[in-house]
DNA sequence: TGCGCCATCCCCAGTTCATGGGATGGCGTA
DNA sequence: TACGCCATCCCATGAACTGGGGATGGCGCA
């Protein structure tokens, strides 16, 4: 096989864009269409079937989930690169995809050439990913600024520090040698600490940070 | 304000590059470079100073890190659009930035029009990101296959059920009562989970647990 | 038919926690 | 200067936890 050179399955509903999508991979020289299929039930037969290094998928196909499809391929060969092609653009069937094992994630609201030059991308180890899925997926990754929970009552330093230990497993008399003050102040400490987390054990502060994102690691 | 019409400023510390842009941008009819600065301390300087609405930033700066900047400016003003302009791909830089606030991300190795293009599309909600940047953002979604953690010792539902109650902070005794068994099992179920956990305290299981996401929320 | 794992129950001893109280000095702000 | 917040220390008590032990029945797999 010529580096370089792809062989792509293509799973879409729509007719007339499927054979656009056929068309335009057939005009380029470095891929091959190898195989399609219009609904969920035949695109499974396809991913079983495998024989492609690449998978543009629909997502709304008319009998089933298309990031079911995902999945399939995805844990069937960890080395095919798949790439939704879809008209949806909300938060959870975007980030659904990309857990299913997505790499690439186009909308229909660009010319389909893009498409192929997408294909190309994916298989040089890129993620073309319009830049409003783009946006979606960065949110994601973005510390969320919940601002009650920051003005519900920040936790000192020291507090902090000491929470981080406890939540490692030290109790208060190790926690208290680490950080060279008595575990009379550490028992303190953790009396502010429930009261600013409005909790009232150990593991619960440490599920309460944790879930705020106010512990290391 | 002409609607679409877009102030931008420049942090950049290698001159030709940065001549390259103010040039491509006073190019463009719908924005306008209102400031550039060479180096992390006048880039703090033009953050501060404000009064654009996108922000093009270096992230290697001869004299700090143009991710700080970039937390600066988006901690300033939350509708401040900041895009990445770098020559560095590796995953703690990338992920560092867009924790940061950036929401656009490119690398050098395109032609400068494409940041131009790219401005528009940062500015019209979406984020540009290079396709290789793309890819790195995915995996950090994707659900990272641990072998060995999996092996290590999956808790079966009782236990799973068991750590959910006490990271919520109940006693032995409630979840006994919650869960319909009585307080020796729960304390079974506990000494089990210690032991495939590897921890020895509630806090330190709860936070693994929570690491290993097997909580719920 | 064992062996292992799960779910369930029980006992006990020592340790640690949770939580109420009270105290001092420092620092910043009103 | 007084008030609030932080960091630090101390005491005391009852409740909860940790970590040993042992036990039964069920299910699945070899």
């Amino acid at each position: 096989m010529r580096p370089g050179y792809s062989k792509v399955a293509v799973v879409e509903d729509d007719p007339p864009v499927l054979t656009d999508i056929c068309k335009a991979i057939e005009r380029a020289e470095d891929m091959e269409l190898v195989d399609s299929a219009t609904n969920f039930v035949s695109g499974k037969q396809l991913v079983a079937n495998g024989g492609f290094d690449v998978l543009v998928c629909d997502l709304g196909l008319p009998d089933g989930d298309g990031t079911n499809l995902i999945k399939m391929a995805s844990e069937r060969q960890n080395k095919i690169d798949i790439m939704v092609l879809t008209m949806f653009a909300d938060h959870q069937k975007v980030l659904n995809a990309i857990r299913a094992g997505a790499r690439g994630y186009l909308l229909k609201d660009q010319p389909l050439e893009n498409c192929v030059d997408a294909i190309r991308e994916i298989r040089a180890g890129g993620s073309p990913i319009s830049p409003i899925i783009a946006r979606l997926v960065l949110k994601q990754l973005q510390p969320q600024s919940r601002p009650e929970d920051q003005l519900a009552e920040a936790l000192s330093n020291r507090e902090l520090e000491t929470l981080n230990l406890l939540s490692r497993g030290f109790s208060y008399s190790e926690s208290a040698e680490i950080m060279n003050i008595s575990a009379h102040t550490v028992a303190t400490y953790v009396k502010h600490i429930y009261r600013k987390l409005e909790v009232n054990s150990r593991a619960e502060a440490v599920f309460e940070a944790s879930n705020r994102g106010i512990l290391g690691r």
